[in-house]
DNA sequence: ACCTGAACACCGTTCAAGT
DNA sequence: ACCTGAACACCGTTCAAGT
């Protein structure tokens, strides 16, 4: 009821965010955005002030639609559970999510999961500034491994060109480990992370 | 010897470097680059075959110079120092970093760390997949945590914006923690990370 | 061998105009 | 209120030409 016209915010921001998640950050652009809307490309800023006011819109939408599970009573399993689903969001909008990674302000929709990761650790009895710190550490952990998965940094056709890659010099134990490093199974290897991550946090959670 | 011209490729990649670096991901271009070179745009193209060509070789410059410290037999401290030695050239090539973080490929250079990385923990007992592991989650961490800085997370004015934000909806958690978040000290931050994972990582050098 | 210069297919965005 | 269309200042890059 807004729009009598065929453009609405809603439907740009819809459109927006899965040609960013399918064509990627460098197939997408206002232009083509219009075209697939079927419209002038400078229809979309009556709509929206500028290309980063329609991408903080696509972000926003993504960050609104992760799940945030809700608390068990075990933190770790419920900041492990936080992380998945982080992962999990990253997984299904790699193109929106890398530029959210390069997003320099604060989301509104970016507070309903900081605030559960910090109350599940206020619960689990760390200090206030420890807790603050962890959630740094973890939200730095998850999302740049989603990062790293998103650019496929897991591919078998890798070894190859890592041992290719090496002859540039002698690098003896790389060359012994070319077998181990282009093997990886991306869910294990988050699992690893966050295993290091929750033991580490738990061997302190009463200092500082 | 190899140019007569006014033009090298070590010129242009030291050139590029600092441009990048102090313009930033945005305020670098082909054609400013050739400007500051006092050339055509196209005589860049001469030396190399495009953009990804050039960046390419801006990366490996960085990398070459990162400071890969020698190993001292505690692995404790010498992972630290390498981590350190990361950021450290981070700080220094904000712009060619970031780039860095968002590349898909092998660079020939950052081999000479990760071989640094790898036979460090080999020889503190770890075994060889719980090395790889082990070294991929240090990676994560300690880039991600540098571009997080380059990007200016830890501004104190941020505080204020915070706040702001927070009035978008009940956060009651995060409000009561505005000042844990907006106090930030990089450094204290950044040893904390090393500390939770290097803790993390020593409770099962045997297992796997 | 090394650089120039015009040209092309893209961008984001301003501004005036149409309905 | 909502969209169009021409125009501008940028891009990276191709291709032919100059020295």
């Amino acid at each position: 009821m807004k729009t009598r016209g065929k453009l609405s915010r809603e439907r740009i921001v819809q459109l927006a965010l899965s040609l960013l998640d399918s064509a990627g950050t460098e197939g997408f652009s206002m232009r083509k955005l219009a075209a697939q809307l079927e419209v002038d490309p400078m229809a979309i800023y009556y709509h929206f002030a500028n290309k980063s006011d329609l991408l903080h819109a696509v972000m926003q939408s993504m960050m609104e639609n992760c799940e945030v599970p809700e608390p068990s009573g075990d933190w770790r399993a419920d900041i492990r559970n936080l992380c998945h689903g982080l992962r999990r969001m990253a997984k299904k909008h790699p193109g929106t999510f890398c530029i959210y990674e390069t997003y320099d302000q604060w989301l509104p929709a970016e507070h309903r999961l900081h605030e559960a990761f910090h109350s599940t650790l206020l619960q689990a009895g760390f200090s206030r500034k420890r807790a603050v710190r962890a959630v740094r550490v973890l939200l730095i952990y998850a999302e740049a491994f989603a990062v790293d998965e998103i650019s496929g940094w897991l591919d078998p056709a890798d070894q190859a060109e890592l041992a290719e890659s090496l002859r540039s010099g002698p690098y003896p134990t790389l060359s012994s480990l070319i077998e181990e490093i282009g093997t990886v199974d991306a869910d294990s290897e988050f699992e690893f992370g966050l295993d290091v991550l929750i033991s580490g946090l738990e061997s302190g959670i009463r200092e500082t």
